[in-house]
DNA sequence: TAGTTGTTATATAATGAGTATAACACATAA
DNA sequence: TTATGTGTTATACTCATTATATAACAACTA
């Protein structure tokens, strides 16, 4: 697990963790521990409250992301396309917000994915480091 | 001005009204009349408070979208590319977040695209009602 | 037994969002 | 000139969220 906090962002930091946590999945899949660090280390790693980290957590298992057990959480294997509404409907919030700043702003559809793909690009970057 | 609040969203009514007044202007651009309604006049018809209106409206001139003297405020004529850094930032974070749940939940490339087709339909068909 | 897990409970502080009034300076229309 | 309507500023209050700090508990594990 390699995990960034950023605590200048004004985004939340259990969200941050979230995202870090997804981006990890995403990018390290099979190769990763099932097993998460306790919330305990990880607050300590990254400097922070354990109740943070353990709402973090929880949200990702709400989102299914996440299992957990009386011996701690891990890794969710699946391949399941959206099953929890929540979900998408943010996705779906953040896209429409995206679309009317597009079009307000002048952004072309192809700068858009642009964006997308150095979004990627970099992702990828951060995988063969 | 069309503008609906949804005062059951978790998004701030700031913000919800920021997006649905670029949206008019994406929508009606030079039909709709450059002068915004005062602050106090759209809170009440709104039934929210003038401040909430307010918080808006600056936020808006300091993105360039509106001007204001001191007769009011109104629609910024221009198409501008961003000049203002803190509105690609805030898309590309957006951008970041749906490709990690698109990944992660298994959303192909296809269907992020299907949704941002319906979702200009969408706008498109609000206009011509 | 000792240590680690998540869980629960309390408490506190800081911030943001939203509302409620009030007063002010300035411009405009009667 | 007066009355009204602008935005602006200031103050105060409520409420929810975020984040932290401790503490104690039950259950599992070495």
């Amino acid at each position: 697990m390699f995990i960034e906090i950023n605590p200048h962002d004004e985004t939340p930091i259990y969200t941050q963790l979230m995202y870090q946590i997804k981006k990890n999945i995403v990018l390290y899949g099979d190769s990763l521990e099932k097993d998460l660090p306790s919330v305990r280390s990880l607050a300590s790693d990254l400097g922070i409250n354990m109740h943070t980290v353990n709402k973090a957590y929880n949200r990702l298992v709400e989102e299914g992301v996440l299992s957990k057990s009386k011996r701690g959480y891990f890794i969710q294997e699946q391949s399941s396309l959206i099953q929890h509404e929540n979900v998408k409907e943010a996705m779906l919030e953040k896209l429409t917000q995206i679309q009317i700043d597009a079009d307000i702003y002048g952004v072309s559809e192809q700068t858009i994915s642009e964006w997308l793909e150095s979004i990627k690009i970099q992702m990828k970057e951060e995988v063969e480091k």
